[in-house]
DNA sequence: ATAAAAATAGAACGATCAGTATATATATCA
DNA sequence: TGATATATATACTGATCGTTCTATTTTTAT
């Protein structure tokens, strides 16, 4: 068959499966069912389960932070208004309108490390690193914000982002971006960024 | 045996285990074996490992919102002081202080959306009672306070609550409920809240 | 065309899963 | 003492778990 296809394939189906059901509610078998592989082409190209779950985290690390890029320099705004804008993505990911229409199953990295609690473990680690370089993201655009603590302002949003995923995710609350927003804005003033949403127009318009 | 003891020890060895080690991946063997409870016991209170999930849920519900209000309430402070006092109390909980030194391993409620991603299945729907209760108790807080906008305070400090917790689970950042405490004071003062250091101190002093 | 590489199907492994059956023992309370 | 819970141990389902083995077929590259 296709030369890219059989291992991405693989790795693609174990995102979504794993994303949806859960790392140890998934067996090996729906995944190669669903992929239409056979099992002895698994474990050609993994170790382990364990390895599978990995090399799916690592997909969708890369997968979510292209998509959660684009999404927010898109807008075009200025950095400031790219903070904000990331609220928004964050709402078009619970509506289920990022990935394909794939519904909103939460963030798989929190996830993970719900179902991996030893933080040594390799997959705990790994969604350590996720938002290690997604907080990394934050603070160069705190910092062409102008803020006065980038770090902290970074860490800050970075909090708030978790806060919305979480909400959304518990309690189906498909506006939780737009709430976590408006209190990015407060904390952005505080770091002494001009959030008015007058100023914000004005860079739209015309 | 002494009758108050075996359902009763039965859930609180499910509440510790599936807490610790995530709902699918603990079988209930273990559960059994640690317990030491014979397994006809487990079917004789329980129709099955859902239902069992569910009771200890429900304890694990009781069993932190009364040690959340009372390590918020003890502080004796103001209705202001308490919105605060509840990221005081998360870091002991991240610590490992809260619960008789068993380690943090995450919200046992997010954690068991994170297992059961369908909104209406009775466990995720546990979980979401359980925020709901906890964001009543803030907004009688935030009501108290004298709040502009109490529901919206609330909804904020409950956010910033779930930011802090996943960034100490998946960062092991253990003092993240201080740089959220942090946060909230910016909120709260934007809400009418008087929350500087000083005036705080005074409450405490002599 | 031929050799090497990749993917296939299918059986089997031992372990564990949630849940049931049976039969014995231990309490509780009249 | 005797009747009634309640708990026990143990073995047993049938299903699924992750993983390995063997042997065959298909694809790729020379």
């Amino acid at each position: 068959m296709a030369r890219p296809s059989k291992k991405e394939h693989l790795v693609e189906t174990a995102v979504k499966l794993f994303g949806r059901d859960g790392f140890h509610a998934t067996g090996i078998d729906k995944i190669l069912q669903e992929a239409g592989v056979a099992r002895m082409t698994l474990y050609k190209h993994f170790r382990s389960k364990d390895e599978l779950i990995l090399a799916a985290l690592r997909r969708r690390d890369e997968q979510f932070r292209i998509w959660f890029k684009s999404a927010i320099e898109k807008t075009g705004g200025t950095p400031a208004e790219r903070l904000l804008a990331s609220f928004d993505a964050l709402d078009e990911w619970f509506a289920g309108r990022a990935f394909a229409g794939v519904p909103f199953t939460g963030c798989s990295f929190i996830n993970a490390t719900a179902e991996f609690s030893e933080a040594n473990h390799p997959v705990h680690q790994l969604a350590a690193e996720h938002k290690r370089l997604i907080l990394e993201y934050l603070r160069l655009l705190a910092s062409s914000a102008g803020a006065r603590d980038s770090d902290g302002l970074a860490w800050a949003i970075s909090l708030l982002h978790e806060g919305a995923i979480v909400t959304a995710q518990v309690s189906s609350d498909i506006h939780a971006g737009q709430g976590a927003k408006e209190i990015a804005r407060i904390v952005m003033a505080q770091h002494g960024i001009d959030v008015s949403t007058k100023s914000l127009e004005n860079e739209d318009a015309y």
